[in-house]
RNA sequence: GGGCCCGUAGUUCAGCGGCUAGAACGUCUCCCUUACAAGGAGAAGGUCACCGGUUCAAGUCCGGUCGGGCCCACCA
């Protein structure tokens, strides 16, 4: 056989993916209905430019997964998608394109957005993921701002409504007063700011009806008209006599109660705290668990509102100086101390984010906390320990889920109202998915007043309310009824609380079921000091530099090298790891094939040499131990185990004894020959396809030069997992001694500094078995040693040694 | 502040109750042996973070301390 003296993967696993592609490897048979099927609920990644490395890591470890089941024989449903809807999107939109949603107006925006998705971002990422070699169908695409995903996302909004489990009412939401938008948590940032600590003076009214002075610390008194009630520590005994009193707001006069409630800090500030509607999270609690009336001191540009008095119309920051000064003169204000603390700002524009009051659409999900749990427990996790993540998420919910987002790019809600009454037209499902701003509402007139106006909801939907439905929508893109609920959801940790939680929320709310069987979760990359990588700190790695220098093949092999769960630090060296390991494996192959031109694979021989049974019984505990890790979907472990199996059994060890034999059948036998390729035939075979889910491009390089034509399969991907049992306790007894042969001889020869082919004059071994068993196994250790001649001697059982070697060269 | 994970060789990790604690990379020495010098052979290198406990026996189980990482929350 002539093979190229080196394989070069920048040549060959382009080859291979356009193979895949073009002969449809990894296609999902939607005619078979008999075979199991192994679908897997792909997560689409948020489209933000190019594949970077955490992507990379998590995609490679789920593919080694999603490969591993389909060599098992399984008709895999693996899907590819995108998620291109909202924020994340828009602003990239925005950065690319140099543009403001706001200034461009709704519809263009949304255009532009469409179409930047669709011809750039879409292809460009998709071509990353086929280059980093995923097994993807890519025929079985979905974005989760087509047609198909806002059609099955209106619907669930539909269905959730019609059940009850939707509704609509004000709340509080993130708002910046300068770009006048709503904006979400991953849009703001921790910013230090000085400020001020101002011990303001709240007049108590005493039963009697006179007047005590309470000292009130706070960083915003602006927000005075809008204060609603005081709180203190229930233990705390400096207030307990102040329970249910009330307390003049200074300058603004309106009463407010004075409450226990255990979130209050008695170490900060005094020890007592006002509360004022939207001030901050914990002031939406109290409001909540109170049941406060909701007071607007701030409006949507930044400006107070009526409620502020004489201060109405003024900038926040101005209100602030004012109010200030006006209670220094009255002697209001007791003291100020200057603080650094940390507020959270618009990041875009720096602007500290207030809280606004907008009527939301909500999921009521609350209630059912106790099923939530239920259901989580009734998942696989893989590993275990994320389960606790999700436990303790489900315990600390506190809201409805909110869906509704003041934004452009996103899912419309399929939702009029009537101008009138305010009644809540929902689309008729036939005409999904409808654009209310675009669309007319499917009727004429309100079945509850008559009126024959409508107005649009204008707000969007939240991403998470969208691709918490990916099991459904990828599953709505063929007819099987195999497909949902599907057998694996592979994702990183950092959104088990959001994708995981929400999709499983649906798909009990919907269907009843679970959405998958197991979850297999994955860690994050890290830069090579075990750090997060982001762009700011500049120690971001491109997988595309890498895939370029080295190989898709070794970026892979260092993803096998973590946990499933746990994170890994990125080091190049490992790559050129990844990198030998390829070379190895071909340097390998083409010695075995050489040796396998003339072996017919349907041959077993009469008799097997004890050192191909040696290699075979090892290979054997090998293949069971590493499908038993990939079904725990712990491929490291079949990582490991098959690199160290190939490269120092196999290739250091059995290669090296079994050379002369194959190189030598008139001297050592042309049965021994034989017995020999079969054990090569087998061992390598294993080791590719064990290997395959992990570097999936030299394994199918290699599988072509040989074996593809023996087992008559266009892949090495659809071929069958190994299933060799041949464990053999005789065989690894006595080959254990020729390898402890072999290697006293290795290291006798370099203590000497002499080259490993020089010959031994003498060698003594002493081991324990028979005289006869090691007869079988002389000539390989002469083949493999150079030895001229070797005595041995047997050791008794109750000897302590149990082997022994002397060497003279 | 809450949660989870992790502290084993210079580095990244295996080992998770029982022989002399392993691998890869790096280091050092030697060897161009007809698959492979991106190779081969050998060697050096570890009080398994610290303290206490359970056990005949502990990197391995339990408790605590310290350190690292990530996620979430908070910041009157």
């Amino acid at each position: 056989m002539d093979l190229p003296k080196r394989y070069d993967p920048a040549e060959a696993e382009p080859k291979w993916q356009k193979y895949w592609e073009e002969n449809e490897v990894f296609s999902f048979d939607r005619e078979d209905s008999q075979r199991e099927v192994y679908s897997v609920d792909t997560p689409p990644p948020t489209v933000s430019g190019k594949m970077h490395l955490g992507h990379a890591f998590s995609y490679s470890q789920q593919d080694f997964m999603v490969r591993f089941h389909r060599m098992l024989g399984k008709n895999v449903f693996y899907p590819f998608g995108t998620d291109n809807n909202g924020v994340a999107t828009e602003r990239l939109i925005e950065k690319m394109k140099k543009v403001k949603a706001k200034k461009m107006g709704r519809s263009e925006f949304v255009k532009l957005c469409l179409e930047t998705v669709k011809t750039e971002l879409i292809p460009q990422y998709t071509s990353d993921m086929k280059r980093l070699g995923l097994s993807c169908d890519f025929s079985l695409f979905y974005d989760t701002i087509d047609e198909h995903s806002q059609k099955i996302s209106q619907q669930s909004f539909i269905d959730l409504y019609k059940s009850g489990r939707e509704y609509r009412k004000d709340a509080p939401t993130m708002w910046c007063p300068t770009c006048e938008t709503g904006i979400s948590q991953v849009e703001c940032e921790d910013k230090e700011l000085d400020s001020h600590f101002n011990d303001i003076v709240f007049k108590l009214i005493e039963d009697d009806g006179s007047e005590t002075d309470v000292l009130i610390a706070t960083t915003r008194p602006e927000l005075l008209p809008a204060c609603v009630a005081i709180f203190y520590h229930p233990d705390d005994t400096r207030y307990q006599k102040y329970n249910g009193k009330k307390a003049k707001v200074p300058l603004f006069n309106h009463e407010v109660v004075i409450l226990p409630d255990k979130r209050a800090d008695p170490e900060k500030g005094t020890g007592i705290v006002m509360c004022c509607t939207f001030g901050d999270q914990t002031d939406m609690e109290w409001q909540k668990a109170h049941d406060l009336p909701i007071k607007l001191a701030i409006s949507a540009d930044g400006k107070m509102t009526a409620l502020a008095g004489k201060y109405e119309g003024m900038k926040i920051s101005d209100a602030r100086k004012a109010m200030i000064a006006d209670m220094k003169e009255t002697g209001l204000l007791v003291s100020q101390k200057p603080i650094k603390h940390a507020v959270n700002v618009h990041e875009r524009c720096g602007t500290e984010v207030e809280f606004l009051k907008a009527k939301q659409w909500f999921i009521k999900y609350l209630d059912l906390k106790e099923e939530m749990i239920a259901w989580g427990k009734s998942l696989n996790w893989y590993p275990d320990h994320m389960r606790v993540r999700y436990d303790h998420w489900v315990n600390g919910l506190q809201w409805d889920w909110m869906i509704s987002r003041q934004r452009y790019f996103g899912v419309p809600f399929p939702v009029w109202y009537c101008k009138e009454c305010d009644e809540v037209i929902v689309a008729d499902e036939k005409d999904l998915p409808v654009d209310p701003i675009k669309d007319k509402a499917p009727v004429d007139a309100c079945p509850k007043c008559g009126s024959s106006e409508f107005v649009a909801e204008e707000d969007v939907m939240d991403t998470w309310a969208t691709s918490s439905l990916t099991p459904q929508i990828a599953a709505g893109l063929v007819d099987h009824k195999g497909v949902y609920p599907m057998s694996l959801r592979p994702q990183a940790h950092d959104i088990i609380t959001f994708w995981l939680f929400n999709t499983v929320v649906k798909s009990r709310l919907h269907n009843e079921v679970n959405p998958w069987k197991d979850v297999a979760i994955s860690g994050h990359a890290q830069d090579p000091h075990g750090k997060k990588m982001s762009k700011s700190k500049g120690n971001v790695v491109e997988p595309q530099k890498m895939i370029a220098k080295y190989s898709s093949d070794a970026l892979r092999f260092w993803a096998a090298g973590s946990k499933l769960g746990d994170d890994l630090p990125f080091q190049e060296k490992d790559l050129v790891t990844g990198a030998k390991f390829t070379t190895k494996l071909w340097n390998a192959s083409k010695f075995c094939f050489m040796h396998l031109e003339d072996f017919d694979s349907s041959t077993v021989p009469k008799k097997l040499e004890i050192v191909d049974r040696w290699i075979l019984s090892k290979l054997s505990r090998i293949i069971k131990d590493s499908t038993a890790s990939f079904e725990r979907y712990e491929y490291s472990k079949t990582k490991l185990d098959v690199e160290g199996f190939f490269w120092h059994d196999f290739c250091d060890d059995y290669l090296e004894i079994v050379k002369d034999r194959l190189y030598n059948p008139d001297r050592r036998g042309s049965d021994a020959r034989l017995s020999g390729q079969y054990g090569l035939y087998h061992s390598l075979n294993a080791v590719l396809k064990m290997i395959a889910p992990i570097m999936p491009h030299i394994s199918e390089e290699v599988y072509h030069l040989y074996y593809a034509s023996q087992e008559e399969k266009k892949s090495i991907h659809i071929s069958s997992w190994p299933s060799l049992d041949m464990p053999d306790e005789e065989a690894e007894k006595i080959g254990q001694v020729v390898i402890e042969a072999v290697e006293h001889a290795r290291r006798a020869k370099s203590e000497k500094n002499v080259s490993l082919k020089t010959p031994i004059v003498q060698m003594f071994v002493k081991a324990k078995i028979t005289p006869e068993e090691f007869d079988l196994v002389v000539d390989e250790i002469k083949a493999a040693t150079k030895a001229e001649v070797i005595e041995f001697e047997q050791l008794g059982e109750e000897s302590e040694a149990s082997f022994g070697c002397e060497i003279e060269l």
